[in-house]
DNA sequence: CCAAAAAAGTGAACTCGTTGCACTTATTTC
DNA sequence: GAAATAAGTGCAACGAGTTCACTTTTTTGG
């Protein structure tokens, strides 16, 4: 309670930052037994008592238990928009979408520690791969409205709609595949190749 | 002992004819409740009462509550395989699946009463459309297959996964816009013109 | 400065899908 | 006809998620 050491980092009154605490503290606790045990070899419960917190808290600050992973998706689904729309001069826009998708990859060795022991966790967990994905699609809307702008066509064309929702996809389905590179490639020939005819009638 | 619909099936012992009676009565009594008063509504236990078995009973039929309301899914995969298959001479791929996705999109005027109120629920209730879409995307190495077959590509080629996965998923897309059948027609126009650059490498 | 609103947190009880267990039938097989 | 096999039973339990009535803390404004 005595904690008077401010670091005064954001204008954050008092409540607001005992608030973020708490949920730092939760998530905290959350990945840290995720990753000792397993996901579905945790609960709720289990997660409120290391955070010292009651469930009924837990849950006004997190949606649901996959929630407690993902604490921070809102930043790729905002560098997405960013990678079509400061794309090279010449690019197209599905282009620009393979390079993001190839960029962001399940990462290679050289990455921080916790990266890779997280990413095995989502990676191995059904439910969290559903999760990710479902969180993932919501992009949609937003990123077909960016294509709309990029390509000079109508803000409702059904199609950019399609290239958004394609694109997105994209990686579900490259991951049945060993070579996953070469998976997401052909995926992205197919659009990049279909949307040059579609583009040219802007 | 009502005489089965089933044409020619196997010659069934009376303990098959039994399970697969009750089996149908569970389903029967979940879409006659589902139907009433809404699937979010309607609970396992009341089912169960409603046929007359226990809920131990009913999971050995099904594997969870959405089950009960698609007990024929693998039809409408087969049928699909089907259409790819028996197109029409000269056809390309992505076009006939655009055909068989227009043909069997939902709600055309003069079908059965049945049939409306069924698509009805399931459009309504969000954990149905989840179930039913992610029941329908289990199609996609089936019809990779075909599609390799159909085109002279490797079997294991990528690119029939990504057109496979992404037919599949057009509907989901077209689902945003208000004119469903404009916008499941740019998907595939994508998808189309796309495929020919890589058709043409076989 | 202090009362009262607003917000955060609490703990327990509850719903609901789902599973495990020990058990009883009914049917098939030998 | 006995033994193997499979269907079905009833009940208790589990865990995720939600609700409720309540306490504590922080903010606000007269």
């Amino acid at each position: 309670m005595p904690d008077d050491g401010d670091v005064a980092a954001a204008p954050m009154g008092r409540r607001e930052r005992k608030k973020a605490a708490t949920r730092q503290a939760i998530a905290d606790a959350a990945l840290r037994l995720f990753l000792e045990r397993g996901y579905d070899d945790v609960g709720i419960r289990e997660i409120a008592d290391a955070a010292d917190v009651s469930t009924t808290t837990l849950f006004k600050h997190f949606s649901g238990k996959e929630a407690l992973v993902f604490d921070r998706q809102d930043e790729r689904k905002a560098l997405q928009l960013a990678a079509v729309r400061e794309r090279p001069q010449g690019q197209s826009v599905p282009a620009a979408l393979r390079e993001h998708a190839l960029r962001n990859r399940r990462l290679r060795p050289g990455d921080e520690p916790g990266v890779t022991a997280f990413l095995e966790l989502v990676n191995s967990t059904p439910a969290l791969l559903d999760y990710q994905h479902a969180t993932w699609l919501e992009n949609t809307a937003a990123l077909a409205q960016v294509i709309a702008e990029e390509s000079g066509l109508p803000a409702d064309d059904p199609a950019c709609t399609a290239l958004a929702h394609f694109a997105l996809e994209a990686p579900r389905a490259a991951r049945r595949h060993h070579d996953s590179t070469e998976a997401l490639n052909r995926a992205f020939d197919l659009l990049e190749n279909g949307w040059q005819s579609i583009a040219s009638q802007a």
